[in-house]
DNA sequence: AATGAACCCAACCGCAATACC
DNA sequence: TGGTATTGCGGTTGGGTTCAT
């Protein structure tokens, strides 16, 4: 330990590279490839350490590397594997061809961290933060206030479960129900209001709802003929229509993980054993195995209906991407004539922001339109 | 138009792991 | 087997750019 830096030796240079140091480097790795970066610089005719050379090419200078924004699935899948493997920006980049630990890291710290704050969820756990759940015990407080057991039992009957579902979520359900005044004809824009908080809720009750039907499969529980298998509900889409819900689909599975889960519960290798699109399975099934290759990303799979759009495009692509597909205006907006191509038993909801301007916003707008998949009897 | 704040990302730093002698 | 060199990795920095006032 405290070996000196290459870097210190007299004479090197630091800080940003030249075009004429690029192609310096460029050419000398075409004709006698990389082997020792120590002695690399010198032969090169490079002014550099061997650490500045690597990391030059290996991050910015690589003929295989991918510039320019991050797809949509390539930020999906970031997610998903930050989920599991953590800062492990390395694993991450081998699992994403073409684009650098750096960059990722880079993207992470910019884009995605912000975004999962906002979302109310913590980038390092992916959990919920419990800064924000606090912020539930003051609205619990006022639901109790408020509300009686029997508005309560009414929920838990609405949705087909009489028991075991954690109180606090019913009470948050309840309470996300009554404060926005739910009903059939009303319009998502309410969903605008108190977003985050909003998509906390969304989060906990669907988690809950996988849950509770995986806890009782067999169980004949009372509901409603349009209940979706929960499966469905929480992927926020069938199978079949996975891509068109991409982003919080696999999020939700994630989040269902972890939210559920103690650390010390068996219960997730034996959920995950019996729904093995899961992308956590490797890890729900054998803790020690990091080989990822498997994984079968559900909300991966045949990005079709996304894909189609430039998500990264123009902002008029944005905006008309936007109007068609993601928010449709007041007038045409009802719950049940959703222009998506979603399974028919769900309703689906946009949380955008219209207003926002946020340039993170702008540059990845898709994944601020949090779709909730909230089933029809819901009452939505 | 000026200026300070915020954002972004390429590059650097230092530690750990691995390779080599 | 132990010491040293090299490579890999994750955290951090700092300077350029954009945004807000």
């Amino acid at each position: 330990m405290g070996r000196t830096p290459c870097c210190e030796k007299e004479g090197l240079k630091k800080g940003p590279w030249t075009p004429e140091e690029d192609q310096k480097l460029i050419d000398y790795i075409q004709k006698h490839g990389y082997g020792n970066w120590r002695t690399l610089p010198k032969n090169a005719g490079l002014q550099r350490c061997g650490k500045s050379c690597r990391l030059r090419w290996t991050n910015y200078l690589r003929p295989d590397i991918k510039r320019g924004r991050f797809s949509f699935e390539e930020e999906e899948t970031i997610i998903q594997l930050h989920s599991i493997l953590g800062n492990k920006w390395s694993a991450i980049a081998a699992r994403l061809p073409g684009r650098t630990d750096n960059e990722i890291k880079n993207y992470w710290n910019t884009h995605i961290r912000k975004r999962l704050l906002r979302m109310g969820i913590d980038p390092v756990t992916h959990n919920p933060r419990l800064d924000l759940l606090d912020l539930s015990s003051i609205l619990g407080s006022s639901f109790h206030a408020n509300t009686s057991n029997s508005q309560m039992n009414n929920f838990s009957r609405l949705i087909g479960i009489h028991n075991s579902i954690n109180p606090e979520v019913l009470r948050l359900a309840n309470s996300f129900m009554s404060s926005n005044n739910l009903s059939q004809h009303q319009s998502p824009n309410f969903l605008l209001q108190n977003v985050e908080n909003q998509e906390q809720y969304s989060h906990v009750i669907i988690s809950q709802l996988q849950l509770q039907q995986q806890q009782q499969p067999h169980h004949q529980i009372d509901q409603s003929p349009a209940l979706p298998p929960l499966h469905e509900v929480s992927a926020g889409c069938s199978p079949s229509t996975a891509t068109s819900c991409g982003r919080e689909a696999s999020y939700y599975y994630s989040s269902a993980h972890q939210l559920l889960f103690p650390p010390s519960s068996n219960f997730a290798s034996d959920f995950y054993s019996q729904n093995s699109q899961h992308p956590n399975d490797e890890m729900a099934s054998n803790n020690n195995n990091n080989n990822l290759n498997a994984f079968n990303y559900s909300s991966l799979e045949g990005v079709d209906e996304f894909q189609s759009y430039d998500f990264y495009g123009s902002h008029e692509d944005q905006e008309q991407f936007r109007e068609q597909i993601m928010e449709p205006s007041p007038e045409t907006s009802t719950l049940n004539s959703s222009p998506t191509p979603l399974n028919s038993n769900s309703t689906y909801f946009s949380t955008a922001n219209g207003n926002g301007t946020d340039q993170d916003e702008k540059e990845s707008y898709c994944s601020q339109f949090l779709k909730f998949e909230i089933p029809d009897f819901f009452g939505c």
